[in-house]
DNA sequence: CCCTGATTCGC
DNA sequence: GCGAATCAGG
C-alpha cells in the first residue's frame, strides 16, 4: 500500500483525533502500527502521550546528576546528539470537562433545563455556576456549544463564527444509502462498510440535516486560530469497537 | 505478557 | 520515503 493523499489525510485526522497507531493502521489497512507511527513523523505531526517520553523532570534544587545523556551506544547509533530542544510543555488538552462531567450529548438536555427555567436575557459574567454557560442559541433552536465551553475559555472570549463540521468525506455522499431523505437526521452512526452502521434517523431539525441534538454535534462555534483545541469530538461512534 | 509511541537504520 | 526492528514506559 501507498501513502495516497486520501490515506495521509486519513491519517491525520485519526492521529490528530487522538486514536492510537494501531487503530489508524487497522482502519487504513494494508499497513503496520509502526507504518503508521513512522509515516506520522515523516509528516510532522507527532508527540501525543507516550508511554515512554512521559517524563521530563527538572531538578532546579538538587542537580547533582544532571547528565547530557552520555548515550552508550550498545551497538549501533550515531553519536550526533544535538542539544535537546527547550520544548515546552505543550498545552496540554488539561481541559476538565472530560471528568467535569460527559462531554457529548448535552444540547438537548441544556434545551430543556433552558426551557423549564429561567434563562437570562444577557449572559451573566460569572455568577451562576449552576447554569450551564450558553454561548448562543443558533437558528434551528439548538444550542451553540464552543470546543471550549464544558469550562469557560479563560481569556475572553474570541469572536466566533459557525463553520460545518464535516463528519467525514467518505460518507456525506452516501445519501442514497438506506432511506435518508430531507425529513431525517443523516448523523452517521457506526463506522461505514460495518454491518451495524447506520444513521440516526431522527426528525430533523428544521432547516439542518440533523436533528436538534446532532445539530449541536455538527455544528460548532470555531476559535479563531491561534487557540483552536484539537480534541475533536470522537468521530461517528467513537474508537472502533471489535 | 499486553499495550503504547519513539527511534533507528537498511532498503 | 518507507517500515521492520528495536527500545522503553505503562
Amino acid at each position: 500500500m501507498s501513502w495516497t493523499d486520501e490515506r495521509i489525510a486519513t491519517l491525520k485526522k485519526l492521529w490528530e483525533g487522538g486514536s492510537t497507531a494501531s487503530q489508524i493502521a487497522e482502519e487504513l489497512g494494508g499497513v503496520s502500527r509502526n507504518a503508521v507511527i513512522g509515516k506520522a513523523h515523516r509528516l510532522g505531526l507527532k508527540s501525543r502521550p507516550s508511554p515512554v517520553k512521559a517524563n521530563d523532570k527538572k531538578k532546579p534544587a538538587s542537580a547533582a546528576k544532571s547528565k547530557p545523556a552520555p548515550k552508550a551506544p550498545p551497538k549501533k547509533t550515531a553519536p550526533a546528539a544535538a542539544a535537546p530542544a527547550p520544548a515546552p510543555a505543550r498545552p496540554a488538552p488539561k481541559n476538565s470537562a472530560q471528568a467535569n462531567k460527559r462531554p457529548p450529548s448535552n444540547a438537548v438536555e441544556l434545551a430543556a433545563t433552558a426551557a423549564g427555567e429561567t434563562i437570562p436575557k444577557q449572559p451573566i459574567p460569572n455568577k451562576n455556576p449552576d447554569l450551564p454557560k450558553i454561548v448562543s442559541v443558533g437558528p434551528g433552536g439548538f444550542l451553540r456549544q464552543g470546543p471550549g465551553d464544558q469550562q469557560p475559555p479563560i481569556p475572553p472570549a474570541p469572536p466566533r463564527r459557525l463553520v460545518p463540521a464535516k463528519p467525514s468525506p467518505e460518507i456525506a455522499d452516501k445519501t442514497s444509502l438506506l432511506d435518508l431523505s430531507d425529513k431525517v437526521c443523516r448523523w452517521p452512526m457506526g463506522h461505514p462498510g460495518e454491518p451495524d452502521f447506520h444513521f440516526c434517523g431522527a426528525d430533523v431539525n428544521p432547516g439542518f440535516p440533523y436533528c436538534v441534538e446532532h445539530c449541536g454535534r455538527a455544528f460548532q462555534a470555531q476559535l479563531p486560530r491561534g487557540s483552536r483545541r484539537p480534541p475533536p469530538p470522537l468521530p461517528f461512534g467513537g474508537p472502533r469497537v471489535r
